[in-house]
DNA sequence: ATAAATTTTTAGATTAATCTAAAAATTTAT
DNA sequence: ATAAATTTTTAGATTAATCTAAAAATTTAT
């Protein structure tokens, strides 16, 4: 059984889930309060509490990394904000850009039966409306390979699976300029000196900049 | 615009707003602490806060009153609450003895567009689960006059609308004695020395107990 | 109308989460 | 390899929400 925890712990526990995806081995403090713009004394103090509570491992000056009840809570916390992100957006008709910082509250809920509830009530989605994975009830990820837009030569074709970027801004650009999640892409040529990309979705031709193809997450066919 | 407050700050304001429902006039420090099992000490510093933020009306000894703030903020929290009951109940499939939980927390997501979305979901629901009216989004609250069953005299017929107790193990016993909202009642008999009733509910004739039919509230047709 | 009982407030502490400023440890650069 | 820069921790404070014990005010009972 998961313990009850604070949403601050538990925010803490996701941003050094997510932090340590990004990167091997622990994760230093300046990063974690660089994430949660919080500063790295509060970070030290907060890590030890976690510590104490079995949910990191903790040597002073060495970073932190989550112990597996550390990581299993935290996976739970995003099942439970992607379960609600697709909430949101299939039941309520939010916009994808619109959904974030209300997961943000909503995963916080204490659930018991409720996620698994609403998962069923979903059917069972795998994915949220940014192409993330929900996790399974057990906190299996099952992750697809993808890849950057950006790493696709030329005449390539491919489709786009996720964001890297779930940033409102970006998400109301991609909506602006027809981009979708499922949508096929073809590379019709690649700008050397900037990196900017001429695609083909549909029947629509656009330039896009490496600004976007670096976050644009594809499965290449 | 309402603003911001911690979710013990709600809580406060929801209990003053049930409180004063109840009696007329200021509500008291330990009516308070005993309604949110705190002690007076605490509730006398919660109030001072609160006064300061002009959410309620308060002179030392003199108990306090919602301002028209406070009431409203407590009325939105209110509609928070009963919706999400709505929704755990006909969208999740959860029993009407097992929502309270999870909505005392769900109330509390700050909403902006969400709660006014999930209105819309669930088709502008008037009431909860239990018969209580949900406030429309301008804090109206539509009260049907309703009495307790205890005040219907022999052979006068009614019908249930609402319950006075909504603790898990008194809604448990209607449902086993197959006594749902909106069921027709016909008191049979009333016992002089205790009280209790002899009723019949569609076929089924059953003997209540007055503890059990002050709670129930109802409309006399 | 005064004493006794009750209610409410005050004073002073505690815990969680945070902060600033300074100290300590580690890493990087010469 | 030592100095300089950077990162991390420690020490000491602050704010919100709570508590206990005692004091003060109000209400009730004789």
């Amino acid at each position: 059984m998961l313990k009850d925890l604070s949403y601050t712990e538990e925010n803490y526990l996701k941003a050094i889930f997510s932090l340590s995806k990004k990167s091997e081995g622990a994760v230093s403090t300046n990063h974690i309060a660089e994430k949660l713009t919080t500063k790295p004394s509060s970070v030290t103090d907060m890590i030890k509490k976690l510590a104490e509570k079995k949910l990191v491992n903790y040597k002073k000056y060495q970073g932190v990394k989550l112990t597996s009840i550390g990581r299993e809570t935290a996976v739970s916390i995003i099942r439970n904000h992607r379960l609600w992100e697709v909430f949101l957006v299939e039941k309520l008709d939010f916009k994808w850009d619109e959904v974030h910082e209300f997961a943000e509250q909503l995963e916080h809920i204490k659930s018991d039966k409720l996620i698994e509830r609403l998962d069923a009530f979903l059917n069972f989605p795998t994915h949220d409306p940014h192409g993330d994975p929900i996790p399974d009830k057990d906190g299996n990820i099952e992750q697809h390979t993808r890849e950057p837009l950006s790493n696709i030569g030329k005449n390539g074709t491919c489709i786009l699976l996720g964001v890297n970027d779930s940033s409102s801004d970006f998400l109301k650009f991609l909506d602006k300029s027809n981009i979708k999640l499922g949508c096929t892409i073809k590379v019709l040529h690649k700008e050397e000196f900037d990196n900017s990309m001429h695609i083909q979705i549909d029947k629509n031709k656009i330039s896009i900049s490496h600004q976007i193809t670096k976050n644009l997450l594809v499965k290449s066919n």
